[in-house]
DNA sequence: TCGATAGTACTATCTACTTAGTACTACCTG
DNA sequence: CAGGTAGTACTAAGTAGATAGTACTATCGA
């Protein structure tokens, strides 16, 4: 797409929220990840894993057998990058409305507003 | 893709939200509209139009001259649902870690900020 | 009425993400 | 040392969105 929304897809950052629960990975510890969620080939998320790379979100080791990934770039960058895009492109750059869309969630709980609230009084 | 963090692309989107902010809109209206920010055929914004309608989010009018479009889906249930797939795929679901990164974003202001404030208050 | 203009349908191309197969290499084990 | 296993490179195909050209239709003014 030449034009997203967000400059990753679904998988990359699937792959990408392991590898940094992780810390540092495998492709095997990866996909062992992903499949206790839905099927999914070991090459695909090679695949996967090495556009990461080439998009330089992945770094990787290849001293020894198995290459291991790490981060390239701080999970809190990638997040709000993304984040940056969504709230220019859906909701107009407007932090207010992409909050009023977000407390409305139906999956929100109670302790969840409370979290948030604390976040806020705290700036 | 087949497996995207939000269902619409950069310029789905924005033809959307030239839709919602007009009310009832022309092909013409849309595309003199994204003229004013950047280069775009008429026939592209077109085929989007279309695609959109295809999708469910925008309903035509064919009765006069010009086809007239205007929102299918309800702005606020669009931006819901794309929220909340930015929420499970990006923040694992926390509402917590989202309006975190968001109020570290560099071009909020603290007009920005107290209107969160007042968001979250309000509940 | 005829040509210009607006509008639309049809078609096509490009890019990026997703998915996965095949083949090759290296290493460990019997 | 031979076979299995893990890992990787190479290759490929499918899908969706972005972009736009061409051709056809309808309408309005001269």
């Amino acid at each position: 797409m030449r034009n997203p929304i967000t400059p990753l897809g679904g998988t990359e950052m699937e792959v990408l929220r392991h590898v940094w629960r992780l810390g540092r990975a495998t492709t095997r510890e990866v996909h062992d990840a992903i499949r206790d969620t839905r099927r999914i080939a070991y090459t695909t998320v090679m695949t996967v894993m090495k556009n990461l790379v080439a998009k330089g979100y992945l770094a990787q080791d290849q001293s020894g057998p198995a290459h291991v990934y790490t981060a390239a770039r701080r999970p809190d960058d990638v997040r709000s990058t993304l984040l940056s895009g969504v709230l220019d492109k859906v909701f107009g750059g407007s932090p207010g409305a992409l909050v009023q869309s977000l407390v409305q969630q139906e999956s929100l709980t109670d302790a969840d507003r409370d979290e948030l609230r604390r976040i806020i009084d705290a700036l």
